[in-house]
DNA sequence: TAATTTTGACAATTTGCATTGTCAATGTAT
DNA sequence: ATACATTGACAATGCAAATTGTCAAAATTA
């Protein structure tokens, strides 16, 4: 009632398919509702004169634009340095060199540039990690390897993403009812879909799997932000390996636990 | 390269030794700076008359202390129910049902009584779980099984706990230097402690130890979490696996990794 | 019962920030 | 160059919660 189980570990190739993987684990995007809403600004010939021109070379939405980019900027480098719950919105502007006009020329509340930044976050974050799992297809160490390497990579390369992913964007959720709070379990599902495939034989046991999924997740973010918080005291590829480890774990243990058909 | 992992996930005997169990696993206790401050109060003897007379049966410091107890608990009803960031002093006085000069009569300000409810529980938390894994103590499963156990009870039994501990500390930790964090990373510790008693020959390896450790720990809350919030809709059992899953998974992987002395 | 402490309800003040408004300076079109 | 949109600095207002203060009723001691 032991061994094989490594075996398995590298499935050599068709027990997994390429094209099955692209599909499953991308059906988690989000619907992208993070730009700009439908303003009523354009072209308000209300009262006197035209009330748009051209300035500094750039249209008035233009100008709307990179106003709302550098909030965003801001807004990352503030709510990803200091917490969201540190951060007001004067804070935001001094930040973006504006005054806070702007911000509400954008935004209707902090919340709000919260969110559109947690999205934009998020999104960069999930499609770095699909396509390294992606791109590494068939080879299941390989694949979680490149993975958590991609998620490791850019925390280390911007550590407020950190900050802001995985601390406060759990409270915020909350001042917002349940959009973020969805998506915040986006990459449970991500790994969910990934679990799947590795077992595709566990039809009964996804209730199981889904929890293990968000285990996962766990581990690996809980890690992740002690090497942010320590200031990447350890070394990269130690950190790589000690969460590579429960992925590697997990499947020998669930391949023992429930093995499948064609270990008879 | 394979195999015989799993015998030895249920040491038999002197594998593991209680007295070095017990030391080993509770040498994570607070210093207990939670108690009141020291007053000035007690016979303030100063204008006129004694300052200070009996009560409702009780001395002046009885009193105190009784609504201090009476503010705890309705700060533990208040944060666990509602979230730090949503509760005002005034939001506990009501619960508590004392006006709000007895609130800064105990506390200077919110946080301040929040430490103490953050504090209380953990303590508590941690002494059932490490008594409940002493009690099982050589049997590497059942201890394991016996911890995880302690804990998923104690979080359905008061589901408070878990939003103070693992929702709202996080964040609150900041608001006041690193006295949280250090006592939040008191849970790593004690699975670091743990799995360095299931592992003695590893000395080189205690940094890598100390990030699953770390991993575990984010693991088992993450499920425990979803556990909560979705209402306690899995089985215990259930949980129960999925949690334990990962740390015989890492047993079997790590032992796998770094084979002890006496596997020849 | 009289004197006085303790309490509880609630008013008053303070504080910190959000949100809106003013206005002089600057850039743009004609 | 003139008229006016646009900007940025900053003041004015609003608001919610923290913190402090007042006072009459209740409880206690002698």
């Amino acid at each position: 009632m032991t061994s094989k189980a490594l075996k398995q570990l590298t499935p050599t190739s068709d027990s997994l398919d390429q094209k099955q993987l692209e599909t499953t684990l991308e059906q988690s995007a989000t619907p992208d509702e993070s730009k700009p809403k439908g303003k009523d600004n354009a072209n308000n010939s209300n009262k006197k004169t035209t009330p748009s021109r051209q300035f500094k070379g750039m249209s008035l939405e233009q100008r709307q634009n990179m106003r709302r980019e550098k909030l965003i900027e801001a807004g990352l480098q503030a709510y990803g340095t200091h917490g969201f719950f540190s951060v007001t919105v004067k804070d935001i502007c001094k930040e973006a060199k504006l005054t806070e006009r702007y911000f509400y020329e954008s935004f209707k509340r902090s919340e709000e540039l919260f969110k559109v930044v947690y999205l934009k976050l998020i999104d960069d974050l999930q499609l770095k990690i699909v396509e390294a799992v992606m791109q590494h297809s068939p080879d299941l160490k390989q694949m979680i390897t490149a993975g958590l390497s991609a998620l490791l990579n850019n925390l280390r390369d911007d550590p407020r993403t950190a900050r802001i992913l995985f601390v406060d964007a759990v409270l915020v959720h909350e001042l917002h009812g349940d959009t973020i709070h969805e998506s915040h379990t986006r990459f449970d599902q991500t790994i969910f879909n990934f679990l799947n495939i590795v077992f595709p034989d566990q039809q009964e046991n996804k209730s199981q799997i889904s929890l293990i999924a968000s285990g996962l997740n766990g581990y690996v973010v809980h890690i992740a932000m002690r090497w942010v918080l320590s200031n990447f005291k350890q070394p990269f590829e130690q950190v790589l390996e000690a969460c590579s480890l429960a992925y590697l774990g997990i499947y020998q243990q669930f391949n023992h636990l429930h093995p499948t058909t064609s270990e008879s």
